[in-house]
DNA sequence: ACTCCTATGAGACAGTGTATCATCTTAAAA
DNA sequence: TTTTAAGATGATACACTGTCTCATAGGAGT
């Protein structure tokens, strides 16, 4: 198996003994289904995926088991003004963030140059635990000027 | 009255002129109770604030204003990693970024550092121009550990 | 007054995400 | 092994946001 997902796993399991947890197998089911998507997902899309290519997971346990991949920090939240929440795994991008055309809404994607960083001692100092960040430039694309 | 109301009350009767709509009572509350809200809004927010200060204004036509404001230019979106949309009024320019946490909601805010210049070169050697950006952490905070 | 087009409100509707609760599973204690 | 307590799950009801439709109202020009 991919190491990089072992690597994934083991930060998921951690975050489940820490909070004494286990992992069952629907949210293994998740956790599988998640690492085999492709860039960006909604919720619906992997209740949708896991009755196809895992076992049937309630959307109760799937919304659930989000939450919780969210909080060990093995996806994270890429809200750019659509209407439901979308995610994407952190594992194999090099971070990436995007620009948005306000025009025509298409996507320009650029890599982290981890400038942001500076603002993490700020935010712990307030107590705050940083899981990630997404920085979003809106503009005037290329095409539509 | 303020002279930045002003001007994007011009841009918005442009935008409804080019159209071919009118600036009636109606659209007049919104754009009324928007410029009084101060930083970021839902448009849920607005139903509620136009009952109260404006006048009774619908859903329907709150939602359908706030699409002409946004493609006006008068407001733009703010999209965090939330159940529903946000916006803030363009002519106030914020300076600041937003940190939420994934378990209870609330934000807290920073200043910006100017970090995030050196991405700008990058994007308009790709032609892209920009017009802002916002920068979002998501973690979890002080009260929720 | 007539006509055409826009504006509006009421309410039905769809999609996303949450809360509840009864039932099942598991780990560990006895 | 049996008991027990806590977590896990699915079904389902529910809340909320946003969209759509449709009947009606209103304004501008003839």
């Amino acid at each position: 198996m991919d190491q990089r997902i072992i690597k994934e796993r083991h930060k998921l399991l951690r975050y489940l003994e820490e909070k004494g947890l286990r992992l069952t197998k629907g949210r293994e089911s998740v956790f599988n289904e998640v690492m085999a998507t492709h860039g960006h997902f909604a919720a619906e899309e992997l209740v949708k995926g896991c009755k196809e290519h895992q076992r049937d997971v309630s959307r109760a346990t799937i919304y659930r088991s989000l939450r919780e991949m969210l909080e060990a920090g093995v996806i994270r939240e890429t809200a750019f003004g659509e209407k439901h929440q979308h995610y994407e795994h952190v594992y194999d991008e090099t971070l990436h963030h995007h620009a948005r055309c306000v025009r025509c809404g298409t996507f320009i994607e650029f890599d982290d140059l981890g400038e942001e960083d500076r603002y993490r001692p700020l935010l712990e100092k307030q107590g705050f635990k940083v899981l990630g960040h997404e920085l979003h430039f809106y503009g005037i694309c290329h095409a539509c000027q």
